[in-house]
Parts: C-alpha cells; structure tokens; sequence
DNA sequence: CGGGATCCGCGAGGATACTG
DNA sequence: CAGTATCCTCGCGGATCCCG
C-alpha cells in the first residue's frame, strides 16, 4: 500500500484499496518507522546521539532507567537500520562508539516537525483529556 | 523534561539534566505523541479519518485486521485527546459517526513529513538491513 | 568496557460471545 | 449498529548473571 502524502497532509491515493490490506499496512514504511520510533528508547537515543557520538555506558549513564538489554537492541536495531553507525576501537579495554549517520540525520528534521507539534499542542491535549476523562 | 525543538532538528538543550530523568522522560509530550501514533492502527485510523468522517462499522470493514475491541480502544483514547470527534445520532439503529478534530487535522501535517521521509528513505533502510543482516 | 544469555512479568492486542 | 465483557496469547521490556 504505502501511505502516500502530498503537500501538507497525509494522502492515500483515491484507488485506496478498501478494506485497507492488512499485509500492506503492516509493512508500510511510514507504519514502520513510526512504530520503531515509537517503542519506549528510541526517541532519546535518537536526541542523544544527534548532539554527539557516545560511548555505550556513557548512554547508559545518561538515560535514567534503560536496562542494558534495551540500550543493546535499541542500538541494534537503529544500526541494521542504517540510523546510526557503530565504531569499534580496539583498544584494551574495548571503546565502541555510536554515532548518528547521514540517513539518521535527516531523520531529525520531520521528528522535530512532530515534536514541535506536540510541545505546541499539549496543552489542548490536557485539556481534552481532563473533559472527557481520564 | 520535554524535549525541545529548534529550527529543523530536534535540540536538548544545553542545561539537560544528565542523567535524562526517567519520570520526565516518559510524561515528555513528544514521547507520549510518538507512543500514541506508533501503535498498531491509530495511523490508519487517522489517515481514513482525515479524508472524510465515518461509522463505526464502516471503519471496521475499512480497515482489514483490524479487532472490534481495538477499533473501539483506538477511537476513544483519539476521542480522549481530543484529535477526533464522536457524533451520536439517536436514531433506529444507532448511527456513530467519527471525524477528526481541527486538532486531529493540525496533526496530519507534521505526520506527513514523517510519512513523506518515510517513503523517501525507506529504499536506504532497505538496503541497510540487507547489508546487515535481518 | 561492551555486551550476550536467560528468565520472567505485564500489557498490547486478538477471538469470541453477548447486549441496548 | 455500535459497542461491552471475558479470556487468552505473545512479545516488549526489565532483572540478573556471565564473558572476552
């Protein structure tokens, strides 16, 4: 299927199969990365990295509450992806280091997009929220 | 926390607490944003809704795969945030009828630049994963 | 230091049956 | 038609131990 957009919102094409296609839809590449963006780590890893490369532990150290299991594959993941490139020095102890590429980069910008979408609408979330319930 | 954004890429700024606070971390609006719209069907839900209003069931024939149970959990946390609009016509049967919010609307735009980097880089992080394994 | 291996709890999500 | 209620599965993510 893949989503298609044009020009400032979200457009499926008016041939849209209908029922949407299951199959389809769950390997869409927009379904994709939202939901790889979208898992519990990713986002920070992403904003950490994008400052500068680090170390593992040093990430480890600077997001409070990540097991090490979840660093391991959060950084995986990103690096079978091509987000981020992974540097092995070998030295004695061995120093990895973990750096956003080029593709990761240019991830940023329409992150931030949603980003600045959500730090701006937050507060009518709120309130929605405190309407309705819960 | 709330990560922050500046001009085209997602910034931390330079007073960042690090560790990143772990509490903080996951009340952030943009991960909250990420979480809600990285599940399974409030994509497609949104995208469907965004070209026009429509009934419950008509979502439900719609969208293949999709479960009775999570078409309805779907559509009331949307409705709870206030990004779509529930319309009850009390007739015989029951007519329900969902459309998206101005703020669901608002939404649209920054997904699509996801969506449009998405559908432009998904060929790179094909080719990343073929290289890499998996 | 930078992981891998293993075990486990919990919540997202599916299947089915029932209802105003 | 538009849901609610119930039960169940499965995989995300955490905890812990071990290794080169």
């Amino acid at each position: 299927m893949t989503i298609t957009v044009s020009g400032t919102h979200i457009g499926v094409p008016a041939q849209l199969p209908s029922p949407v296609p299951a199959a389809e839809y769950e390997t869409c590449p927009v379904t994709e990365v939202l939901r790889r963006v979208g898992d519990k780590w990713t986002l920070v890893v992403l904003v950490l990295l994008g400052r500068r490369p680090y170390r593992f532990n040093e990430l480890h150290r600077a997001i409070e509450g990540i097991s090490q299991r979840m660093l391991t594959r959060t950084l995986r993941t990103l690096e079978q992806d091509g987000l981020v490139d992974r540097e092995v020095h070998p030295t004695v102890p061995p120093g990895v280091e973990y750096r956003l590429s080029p593709l990761g980069t240019s991830l940023l910008g329409p992150l931030s997009a949603l980003a600045d979408w959500a730090t701006t609408h937050h507060d009518e979330i709120a309130a929605a929220r405190a309407r309705g319930g819960q």
